[in-house]
Parts: C-alpha cells; structure tokens; sequence
DNA sequence: GTCTATACACTGATAGAC
DNA sequence: GTCTATCAGTGTATAGAC
C-alpha cells in the first residue's frame, strides 16, 4: 500500500523514530535506573544504533527528561476526573479508578518517576515547585470545601492526597513485589478490578463515604 | 580515658569500620541508585580510602546487599506489633505507628528498597519469594481471622496490606516530594504526628472502625 | 540523514609498598 | 591491616565516511 500513501515527511519519520526510542528508552531506565540505563542498551532495545538515538537526543539526560516528562503530564490529565466532579464520592473515586489504570498502563514511567523523586528530582525539581504545588493547592481547596459543606468526613485534605497518590502509584512502582506475591504471575484483569475496589472502598469508607 | 578502657579487639574494630560504610552506603545508594552510586562517593563519605571498601566488602554488590537486608530486618521487627494485639484497631493502629516511624528514621534504606523492588528484585528475589510471601500469608489470615470474628468490616485483607505498605513507606521513598509541597522545609515533629495521626484515621475508619 | 569507528573519562577492582 | 598506584573494562559522546 505504499503508493496510495503519502510519503512520510521528515517530521513524521522524525517522530516515530522518537517515540520508538522514547519507549526503549522508559522501559530501560525503569528498569535499571538512570546510572544503570546504558545508551547501549537503549539502543538495542529500539533496534537502532547507539550514534541515532544521540541523533534525536543531544544527551541521555535529554532523553531521560523527555521520559519523565511524559508520565507527569499523564498524571495531570487524570486530575480531570477530580475538577468535574460536584462531590468526594464521584471525584475521588474517578480520581482512584483513573491512577489505577494508569499504574496498569504506564508502570515503567511510573518507575521513573519515583526513582526521580527518591534522588531527589535532579532534573524535575520545577516542576514539583510550580505545577504540582499548584495543582495540589487547588485539589486540597476543593476537598476542603467538600468537608466544609459536611460532604466528607473532615480528614487532612494534604494527607488524603498523599494516600492517594502512595496507594495507586504502589501498584505500579512494586508491581513485581505484588506479582511475586501473587505466585509470579501479572495481575489478572479480574484481579485488578478486585484491587481498584479494595482501593476505592477503603478509601471511600475512610472519609465517611459507607458505599 | 584510653587507659581505663580495654583496647578494642580486631573484631570490635572491624564492627566499627562496618557501620560507617554501611550508613555512608545507605544514604548514597539511596540518593543515587546502585547504578549511580560509586564506591569513590562512598568512601569519601565514609572518610576511607576506596581500597579500604574493598577489604571490608569484597565487591560493591556485597555492599549494597547489606544494606537492602538491612531496612528488611528493620521491618520485619516492627511486625510484632501486629501480632501481639488482639484486635485491628489495635494491631494496625500500631503498625501503622511502627512503620510510620520507621519512615521517618529510616528514609534512605527504605529508598534502597524500593529501588531495588523497582528493578525487580535482583539481589533479594529469594527474600521476597520465602520471607515476605509467608509473613504476607500468615498476617492475611490474622486479618481474615479478625473479619470473621466481626471486629472490622470485610475488606481484602491482601489489598489493606498493600496500602499500609504504599501509605507508610510513602513518606520515606517521596520525602523529596513532601518536603518540596512544605516549603522545602522537612516536615517538623507536629507534622508527624499529624500525618500519623491522619493515615490512622483514614485507614482505621476505612476498616470499619470509626474512631 | 544515518551509521562505523574512535576519543576520552571514569569505574570497579587489585597488586604491592608500608 | 591500611593505603597508593595502577589496570582492564566500559560508558558517553562525537568525528567523519557514506
């Protein structure tokens, strides 16, 4: 089918070669850290020579950014569930269904990320000082005028968070502690709909809300 | 007062030069992974020539496997809170406590853990296959026991597992991350016992135990 | 635009003087 | 037992042929 198609342009081909190497390269360092992620093996992953990927990423710290980046931005996309909502029930239980699937989806960036964080945000630190303290101010407003109107129970709006982000990034960050304990297998999508509502009921139950 | 004391053995020596390279390598593990982390880093902060490294740990991996059993051990202790109480508002009331303080006094080792987790276990895959496998069943059963008998409402008792693991350890992994949200000031002691005092909540009324 | 070959720095580990 | 000097191996990054 290669004549009914227009030819790539080279931006296209620029960006598929990107994302091709993005995805190398997230499940790489997820999977050995920054300082055990080689360029080599990155490389080999995304079925290209070494030289190329410095091609399209001047550094391996470029690179690594790009890959942080993007699990960040997932994550911010989820927050929709929590502004659409008119009260804790819905909004946080959208909130807790959304980070799941994406503990499920994305647990390489999930990794990556956490490893930032746990060095201490070498290269996100901006954005923990300005988008996410930002974000976390208007999510804490809002939880605390649902407790004001007497919609929840009244619980630290920062700690709720807090659990909440823990518990759902759990399931991707130790996600092969919880596949040891569940015999070496994955979690099965039965399984996973039995965590997102262990999750939520607990959650829920805990600030007031009895299902 | 030299004179008073008994010189130290070559034993009680060997002791002492241990735990300086084993805190030193706790905290840069921690800060910059295994793959990051250099034995010249090390001994630098543990105020020792590199080569002394070598004839205490034969290799670095040597190092590092200490200093993962090391936060295991510690956990596994403050397991006993949860056996000896007879009832959930009691057992995970002080566990919750127990691991909560751990955190707070423990932060990098816990950090080397989920590293290591992260990276699927490389170095203590057999721990997690035998050790944690029958402690996660044996505090399952407590659990269950405890639902049976009408003490806590009927939750998975697999899934409150994971999240007093997620909610607690939280604190340590993302220290970086709480401490940017406070001002980049670490969290005081009011503080603590405010998150203490909030994840007891949460979780103990989520159980069905309204306080 | 793409890849081969290579420069240059740094790492873990050790030999050997003290 | 302890430390200085050094080695072999590997990493990132780039120069230059195609």
């Amino acid at each position: 089918m290669e004549d009914s198609a227009r030819p790539l342009t080279k931006k296209e081909i620029r960006r598929a070669r990107e994302r091709v190497i993005l995805e190398a390269a997230e499940k790489v360092f997820a999977e050995a850290g920054f300082g055990g992620a080689t360029m080599q093996l990155i490389a080999d992953m995304a079925g290209l020579p070494k030289a190329s990927l410095h091609y399209y990423f001047p550094t391996k710290e470029a690179l690594y950014r790009r890959v942080v980046q993007r699990i960040f931005d997932i994550w911010l996309e989820a927050a929709g569930s929590f502004d659409e909502a008119d009260g804790p029930a819905e909004g946080i239980g959208a909130y807790i269904d959304a980070k799941m699937e994406i503990s499920r989806r994305h647990r390489d960036g999930s990794k990556v990320w956490a490893a930032e964080v746990m060095h201490r945000a070498p290269v996100i630190q901006d954005y923990l000082e300005t988008t996410l303290a930002e974000w976390t101010e208007g999510r804490m407003s809002v939880i605390q005028r649902w407790i004001d109107e007497g919609k929840m129970a009244p619980v630290s709006p920062r700690h709720l968070l807090y659990m909440l982000w823990a518990t759902t990034q759990h399931y991707a960050d130790f996600s092969h502690q919880i596949e040891t304990l569940n015999g070496g297998e994955p979690l099965s999508d039965a399984q996973w709909d039995e965590a997102k509502a262990a999750v939520r009921q607990i959650v829920l139950r805990g600030i007031g809300l009895a299902p």
